[in-house]
DNA sequence: TCTGATGATTAGTT
DNA sequence: AACTAATCATCAGA
């Protein structure tokens, strides 16, 4: 883009300030020539109306050779070729003519209505350091936010504060580090910008260069230095997510529900083992009662029922513990399944609860399911189960909660 | 340290 | 969209 631009291009960085050969610009110093020569009324550059026209074309090839040969020459040379030109004679005349050329070639307004907008990816990157705290004041709001999503939705304890603290300070150094890019950016854009404006302005003494011209060639060097910055951006959210799924990763972090939350989700599941499915209200129930979400309620029953399924055996004791505790809640008029009896461990005779689950009724006037007796010990309560799915599988009426469903099993 | 338990994720299915 | 089945990653007790 930059070497696109007339005024652009002189090479700041070779010294030589004006160096113009082989540049776009020459062509407008070339038709400098045929603008004076084939001027038919003279024009107001007095270039055709001295005494000796062709003398006068004669001096203006003299400069203009200057001109191309100057970057051949070194650097002291040059300058004080430079000041000669400057003090010739038919600088005025010669400046007069490239303004003219300028104006009328529309030469400094062309792709001038480029402006861009803002890049989206740049916003979406800048909402994102925001959000993470990285950018902005410093709040550790970002991190706050993202720690407590984790533990409302990870069933987080608090004892993970510890790393909490690691992942904060960890982010405060990318923070850090992020800052002191961005500084450096901005610096060398700063400093950039003015040697460009000097040189422009240096310039400006021997062509035709307009402030908005200047402010133009502001901009680009902005631009040019903001795809840096997005690069800078880029790098530190991508640092951001890496730390998060370190840090923050729930299945990292998983933490076992607390006792009370199993044993509500085992009494919901066993008290309902022949339609395992909760309501979407049912679920919401449970989320509350045990202090987590709706999925983690949902992935819940999808375990139990798949490892209940695989090894029913195995649940049986489970199974008659939980049927014996709703059984006695029902006996005492307990409304609440999911208060258990706190006591309600160990060694209950199992032939009661077995009792409540071998004479569960069809639920809806659906079939009995089909019995599966085990070899265990105990009185098997595995009936729920033929051929390898739940029998009558169906969603709960839609008002159906864990308050007030169990009890089609446990009568 | 080992091992079973358990919450989460994912691909495939209904 | 909800579910199953397999799997992963971590926890927690022996």
């Amino acid at each position: 883009m930059l070497q696109q631009q007339p005024l652009t291009g002189n090479g700041p960085s070779n010294g030589r300030g004006l160096g113009m050969s082989g540049h776009p610009g020459m062509h407008a110093l070339n038709s400098v020539r045929q603008a004076s020569q084939h001027r038919p009324d003279g024009g107001d550059s007095g270039l055709e109306g001295t005494e000796n026209g062709h003398e006068t074309r004669r001096d203006i090839g003299d400069i203009l050779q200057q001109i191309m040969t100057i970057t051949d020459q070194s650097l002291d040379e040059a300058q004080a070729k430079k000041h000669a030109l400057n003090c010739h004679r038919m600088k005025p005349a010669l400046f007069s003519v490239l303004c003219e050329i300028k104006e009328k070639t529309g030469l400094s307004m062309r792709n001038a209505q480029e402006e861009e907008p803002q890049d989206p990816q740049l916003v979406r990157l800048d909402n994102m350091l925001l959000a993470e705290g990285v950018a902005g004041p410093e709040k550790g709001s970002g991190a706050a936010a993202a720690v407590s999503a984790a533990t409302s939705s990870g069933g987080m304890s608090p004892d993970s504060s510890l790393e909490h603290s690691d992942y904060k300070s960890k982010l405060s150094q990318i923070r850090s580090i992020y800052h002191t890019e961005l500084e450096k950016y901005e610096q060398a854009c700063t400093e950039f910008t003015t040697h460009v404006m000097n040189l422009l302005r240096e310039q400006s003494r021997t062509r035709p260069v307009t402030p908005r011209e200047i402010e133009r060639m502001v901009a680009i060097i902005h631009r040019k230095f903001s795809s840096i910055q997005t690069q800078l951006k880029q790098s530190t959210c991508e640092a951001v997510m890496i730390l998060r799924s370190r840090f923050l990763d729930a299945r990292r972090k998983r933490r076992n529900f607390s006792k009370q939350a199993t044993e509500v989700l085992n009494e919901y599941f066993y008290s309902h083992l022949s339609n395992p499915y909760p309501s979407e209200e049912a679920k919401e129930e449970l989320a509350k009662q045990c202090g987590i979400t709706v999925s983690q309620v949902s992935n819940w029953f999808g375990n139990k029922r798949i490892r209940y399924k695989k090894n029913i055996g195995k649940f049986q004791e489970e199974a008659n513990l939980y049927a014996m505790k709703t059984a006695l809640g029902a006996r005492q008029g307990d409304d609440s399944p999911h208060t258990p009896n706190s006591t309600g461990s160990g060694s209950f005779s199992l032939s009661g609860s077995a009792d409540l689950f071998l004479g569960v009724p069809p639920v809806n006037g659906e079939h009995v399911p089909e019995l599966h007796c085990s070899t265990k010990t105990h009185t098997s309560i595995s009936y729920t189960l033929a051929n390898g799915n739940w029998q009558g599988r169906s969603s709960p009426p839609s008002g159906a909660s864990p308050h007030s469903d169990h009890s089609e099993n446990s009568d």
